[in-house]
DNA sequence: CGTTCAGTTGACTAAGGTCAATTCCCGTGG
DNA sequence: CCACGGGAATTGACCTTAGTCAACTGAACG
């Protein structure tokens, strides 16, 4: 609890009773290594704040080939927010690359929240303007950068990533082949 | 102001009372074809709503290429909401494609109303959500889709904007060149 | 008319994809 | 301690697709 209390301080500041309404609505949970937080065709009915571990989500495209999304490394925020908001099957998957703990938050609980506190309603429109920068520091990964420059850009700002997640995993995540990111690599030298 | 107070009303129905905290904040601004909202290296210190007209978000390359990020047509709100935010200097520009009318609301306004009004703080968290959902539809467009199949995805979701956006805008906006979004209409059939 | 610029077409290049074979790495069991 | 097995990573040969460059067409406008 002190992790994720020191996660939300860092964008919103609040008061220790503040903290205390969110405290009653988590709920613990462990998943193994390859197991599940959410699958294809589930609604995404929590939020969920990683205290260990490494997931990746991962979406299955009309050829049934999985491709990443995005990973979470403890501690942090997780959930198909698309999914949460609108209360629709989510296409995606969260998965656990590394046995991983996490707090788990309802819908109905988060809702009410907002509309019962205006320091949460603030601390959602908060956590949704930095989910919206995270989702726009991918368009312009993907739209505005080559393969190769998108490597060199997650080792340059992520570097633990290329420690943590298998290589293919990663050059999916790159929307490349594992053959064209172990070639990338070769090309620009294999430092980091 | 009737199209703001529709437009707003579909994402948050609201008192009379409530829009009313929103009208003297607006200013009405005028701008010409191939005028600018917002140029490279300035801070987007407004949130624009388009009355009427055609505009283009883009985004100049290290290469000095300007490469479309998204087009906004009228009714519709509109901001570089990434620098809006940090109120850091933005990497877009917002150019009129055709004549356009917009309101527009200064960063300073847009926060006071956000701590005045538990009404407008809620509207601040339900726009950044959807904005945040314009950007997760944008990701899946660039990195599950092919350059055709976006084509068509656009074709199929927007067909307004083939027509009223030239063909060498789109081609940078669906991150291929001219010769080949031609090639592609020439495969697809040029239905639509 | 002629100028201009978007759009098209063709020839060629470059980069990533695909498929198959091989090597590397690491954990397991003898 | 070492041999083996299996998945990940690498490498090679070839294919597909978009990029590049240049020429040409066509419609809009003065």
């Amino acid at each position: 609890m002190d992790a994720l209390r020191a996660f939300i301080t860092t964008l919103l500041p609040m008061s220790a009773a503040d903290f205390d309404l969110l405290r009653p609505l988590a709920t613990g949970r462990a998943v193994a290594r390859g197991g599940y937080l959410l699958r294809p065709g589930e609604v995404c009915g929590h939020v969920f704040f990683a205290r260990a571990g490494l997931l990746r989500l991962y979406y299955v495209d009309a050829e049934g080939k999985e491709v990443n999304a995005r990973f979470a490394v403890a501690p942090g925020f997780l959930t198909d927010f698309q999914s949460f908001l609108t209360q629709r099957p989510s296409r995606y998957a969260w998965q656990a690359l590394q046995a991983s703990e996490v707090l788990a938050f309802a819908y109905a609980d988060v809702q009410r929240l907002y509309r019962e506190s205006a320091v949460w309603e603030r601390f959602g429109r908060l956590m949704a303007e930095h989910v919206y920068q995270q989702a726009n520091e991918r368009i312009e990964l993907l739209q505005f950068l080559t393969p190769a420059q998108r490597y060199a850009h997650v080792r340059a700002t992520q570097p633990a990533l290329l420690g943590q997640v298998p290589q293919f995993h990663l050059a999916s995540y790159l929307g490349i082949q594992p053959e064209s990111l172990s070639r990338i690599r070769r090309r620009l030298g294999r430092r980091g």
